[in-house]
RNA sequence: GGCGGAAUAGCUCAGUUGGCUAGAGCACGCGGUUCAUACCCGCGGUGUCGGGGGUUCAAGUCCCUCUUCCGCCA
């Protein structure tokens, strides 16, 4: 077991300073597709994912909420993470650069870099809007005025330090030259060094002294540290390095494989691996940079509000399908198009006709000629070599594309097989065959290499569809682990020959995509989030008038969750371990249907104080979270806004 | 302006280092089948492979040029 390859995958640190678009999710589920293969494939795997917190745009934006930086953060990160946990990214690792022991690394960083001479105090010099603190490049102004408010800008200098990226060029050309897969899509490569490389590289700015909410130089106070140190690092301050027990960084470091957009290429081939160099650390093995998805052919835009959020989808479709759509569709290395409409055709006709209704008529033809259950007796049929010939090639084919993290061509060759297989059903004609009681073996073994077929199915579609294969193992029955692992594709014959399936539900029901397309449109998939449209709700009764004097003696307080879990055996309660000024109760609430515990962390909620203590599933609950909610079954906690500490009174 | 990318069937796209009558899915037409989620299987057509020129026995694939679209330019 120990023998396991390490293998470190990380997706880029996103900047929550407003909600993730699907672009962003795109890149965690294909971040994560790789994990998941990868895993399967025998390999150590830590994945990384998380957030870069710091920043003048957080601090605004949470100034404008009327929030400190870190409790905006909060609310933030646990709907990131939330929304990770929608779209099943099965992290190893969620990095905030806001973390303690990152904060510290980052110091420690720049401290040496500065000692040894890389980085040095100078000036900097830029086109700035005051009102809005911001630095803009002369291209990125609007009419010569600042985009963001449309004021005038002036040209200020200031303090700040730099890195010398110029002092690395010629390595990393090198670097470049010596390991051709370093960059892929190779032609980013040549993007990379015609546009900034040859033509000579300027130093890097890496502090401010224009915004607080940041990584202080620890030496020069007044500066904060700018994001290049503060956020690159994240990728290995998050294993250890530079800490007490940095066995990860030595087991890890370097990484396998950065997956980046193409926005964000330039920080990962020529900043990270300078810094890199000037640390003297190993450069990650390989940076994959993935284009974009548009939605209805235009660029996503927070002005235009079609960010697509895909956590409706989820709803209406499942996750399985959204991310089977987001991996299919996107060509490799180029941009793709996400439309509600070529959603739901890959829906019906991959997901629902070719493999769902594969499933569907296998378990239905074991049903109604075997009652469920095949005879041990098997026959082969002239039609198994050239299926199974096939299987192998699209198994090879799969694998070699994820390899080159070609996700579109590993699903179709994932397909390839599955249509051949239904293609097999209509070779064999197993409707014919029932009809010859003598041809009974022959009908149980085109049966069972359908089953077979579907086993490995299951296992090839894993890494992107997490879900879908429980369905499938149950209807076919299928419980041991070694039928499921990658190693067992190869073998034809592994399920018992009296196999026992069930019909279960249908695993992709077939959509009516014009009505589907109609109701989506009624919704808005995109929404921003400040806009989201209120629930109507119909008012409860009312209930009796009471006096002041009742209302007394209910103590309402503030208390922050510190702790919160999942109750065992219930899937509705979480246990809550939460301060109340200074003295920690716990509280057994109904809300785990509507709330993850990771959400509830760190959140300032009412709580009733006084409530007898009663015992609920055998836990001790000494108070009450208050929640609102509705008849359409929503549910709302009910969070205090602002500056408020644990343990005041609410009246 | 510089750099890079793209232009292939009605639509979305594949086409490795130039090599057999240019492919897939969807859509469309015809036929078959009935186990299944009105599903599946077979057959079919149009493509001046953006225009022009060149290299070659042979070019969608290499070179030049023109047109159009897209990305990046710290």
């Amino acid at each position: 077991m120990e023998q396991k390859k390490p293998y470190y995958i990380t997706t880029p640190i996103y900047y929550p300073s407003n909600k993730l678009h699907i672009g962003n999710t795109y890149t965690t589920v294909a971040t994560d597709c790789i994990s998941r293969y990868k895993k399967m494939r025998g390999y150590d795997v830590k994945y990384l994912t998380g957030t870069d917190e710091h920043g003048i745009k957080i601090e605004k934006v949470a100034k404008e909420m009327g929030l400190e930086p870190i409790v905006f953060l909060d609310g933030m990160i646990a709907w990131i993470k939330e929304l990770w946990r929608t779209m099943d990214i099965d992290y190893d690792i969620f990095i905030r650069t806001t973390y303690d022991f990152h904060e510290k690394v980052v110091q420690k960083v720049f401290r040496k870099l500065y000692e040894q001479g890389d980085i040095y105090k100078g000036s900097y010099e830029g086109l700035y809007c005051v009102p809005c603190e911001t630095f803009f490049t002369e291209r990125q102004l609007t009419d010569g005025k600042c985009p963001d408010c449309g004021r005038s800008v002036e040209n200020i200098k200031e303090e700040a330090y730099f890195f010398k990226l110029s002092k690395y060029a010629d390595r990393l050309v090198k670097h470049y030259e010596d390991n051709p897969d370093f960059i892929v899509p190779s032609f980013r490569k040549n993007e990379m060094l015609r546009n900034f490389i040859l033509p000579g590289l300027e130093d890097l700015c890496v502090s401010r002294t224009t915004f607080k909410w940041g990584v202080p130089v620890d030496f020069d106070q007044k500066h904060v540290v700018y994001v290049w140190i503060d956020a690159l690092t994240n990728y290995i301050t998050s294993l250890g390095y530079m800490q007490e027990n940095n066995a990860d960084f030595k087991r890890y470091w370097p990484a396998d494989v950065h997956f980046v957009g193409k926005d964000i290429i330039r920080f990962h081939v020529i900043i990270w691996p300078i810094l890199l160099m000037a640390l003297d650390l190993p450069l990650p093995k390989q940076v994959f940079v993935h284009g974009f998805y548009n939605i209805d052919g235009e660029k996503i835009s927070k002005s235009k509000g079609n960010l697509v959020d895909p956590t409706g989808l989820v709803e209406r479709y499942g996750v399985d399908a959204v991310r089977y759509f987001l991996l299919r569709e996107l060509p490799f290395g180029a941009d793709g198009n996400f439309t509600n409409e070529a959603l739901l055709q890959r829906i019906n006709f991959d997901l629902a006709n070719d493999l769902g209704n594969l499933l569907s008529r296998t378990v239905g033809m074991i049903e109604k000629y075997f009652g469920g259950k095949l005879p041990s007796e098997h026959k082969p049929n002239k039609f198994d070599d050239e299926l199974f010939k096939t299987a192998e090639l699209c198994i090879k084919d799969t694998e070699d594309n994820l390899d080159k993290f070609m996700f579109a061509d590993a699903l179709i060759a994932v397909w390839t097989m599955i249509r051949r297989a239904n293609k097999y059903v209509d070779e064999n004609e197993p409707w014919a065959l029932v009809k010859d009681e003598s041809k009974k073996p022959e009908l149980a073994g085109v049966m069972y290499t359908l089953c077979e077929i579907l086993r490995k199915s299951a296992i090839l579609i894993t890494p992107f569809m997490p879900n879908t294969p429980a369905e499938i193992y149950s209807q076919l029955n299928i419980s041991g682990e070694a039928q499921k692992t990658w190693d067992s594709l190869t073998e034809n014959a592994l399920l018992p020959k009296e196999i026992r399936v069930a019909k279960g539900k249908v695993v992709f029901p077939r959509l009516d995509i014009q009505k589907e397309l109609e109701s989506l449109a009624g919704e808005k998939t995109a929404q921003i989030p400040k806009e989201k449209p209120e629930p109507v709700i119909k008012a409860a009764e009312k209930k009796p008038e009471i006096g002041i004097d009742d209302f007394a003696k209910i103590d309402l307080r503030v208390g922050v969750i510190l702790e919160c879990e999942k109750l065992a055996g219930s899937d509705k309660l979480l246990k809550s371990k939460v301060d109340i000024g200074g003295e920690q109760i716990s509280i057994v609430s109904g809300i785990a249907k509507h709330y993850s515990p990771e959400q509830m962390v760190g959140k300032k909620v009412a709580v009733v104080y006084n409530l007898k203590p009663v015992k609920l599933r055998g836990e001790l609950s000494q108070g009450m979270i208050l929640a609102a909610s509705d008849e359409n079954g929503n549910l709302s906690v009910i969070i205090t806004d602002g500056e408020i500490g644990s343990g005041a009174l609410i009246k």
